[in-house]
DNA sequence: TTTATAGCGGATAAACTTGTCTATTATTAA
DNA sequence: TTAATAATAGACAAGTTTATCCGCTATAAA
């Protein structure tokens, strides 16, 4: 469904905002711990999320990854998916035709719409802070 | 959301079953040049499915491709889907990890598991002869 | 039986994604 | 000012998917 890349940024923005929230700012290192992905790969991924302002990166000694507070409140799983994999997941033809359209469909799309709709409404509704709190209950895991 | 083999499968599949519908044999280069796909490689996913059983190919001159005409009520897109990409459109974890279940799940666990169901469910209700039908009302199209 | 046709199989290549390595830059503390 | 730390940048490597090429096999018609 997502890329690799995407999936790792989803984790990795998950666990930052959870931290932040506690005020812990978090390395690349037990990042990619906490969330058992690559670390080489996963400091690109990072790089992808700082670059887009979503996650600040402190360097040097004691230095890390945080999001502001305010963002973990704003900022929606679809802003980050869109980073990572664009709008394919939700938008673009089932069956990879570039003219498919409701004016001239190819045979699935309708089957399809709302469906998909659902992927990209939720994705627009949650938010960090939503995803924190369910972290928050202990039954939510982001490893293994 | 699906890989090109399985979207060129998909296409391959409709367009062999809509013609097989009215008697019409097809052969690979009508295929490929009928839903727009590159014909070595539709070569490829035209064995699978053959090998599947789903497609019967006739070799020699005056050869091609056919589905019988009882499979194209039977046949199910799930089952189209299932040859290419497996089921990771609609089971495996959002994120990535192995260990993500009801039990002990990704902060996007529930979130995706009515989208992805209904995805589901729409693969498995969707036959082919659905799809001929619907291709024979001449607003749906596969190429382009 | 020969010839042409069309699917089959395997090797190979191109493109893209994923992942690693190394050197550089910024920053903190001593 | 120096040493250690941690993010950054870019080159490079491995893996996967997509795509091409070529010779082989089966078959139909002449």
């Amino acid at each position: 469904m997502f890329s690799k890349s995407c999936e790792y940024g989803l984790r990795s923005i998950i666990y930052i905002a959870q931290q932040s929230d506690q005020d812990i700012k978090v390395s690349l290192v037990t990042i990619s711990e906490a969330i058992n992905s690559p670390q080489a790969f996963t400091s690109k991924i990072l790089r992808q999320l700082t670059r887009s302002n979503i996650v600040k990166s402190i360097k040097g000694p004691y230095g890390g990854f945080i999001i502001e507070k305010n963002k973990i409140n704003t900022v929606r799983l679809l802003e980050v998916v869109q980073i990572f994999d664009g709008d394919s997941v939700y938008t673009g033809c089932v069956l990879g035709l570039s003219k498919c359209n409701e004016k001239s469909p190819c045979p699935l799309h309708f089957q399809f719409v709302e469906a998909r709709n659902k992927i990209k409404i939720m994705l627009e509704k949650t938010t960090l802070s939503m995803l924190v709190n369910d972290m928050n209950t202990d039954v939510f895991h982001l490893k293994g």
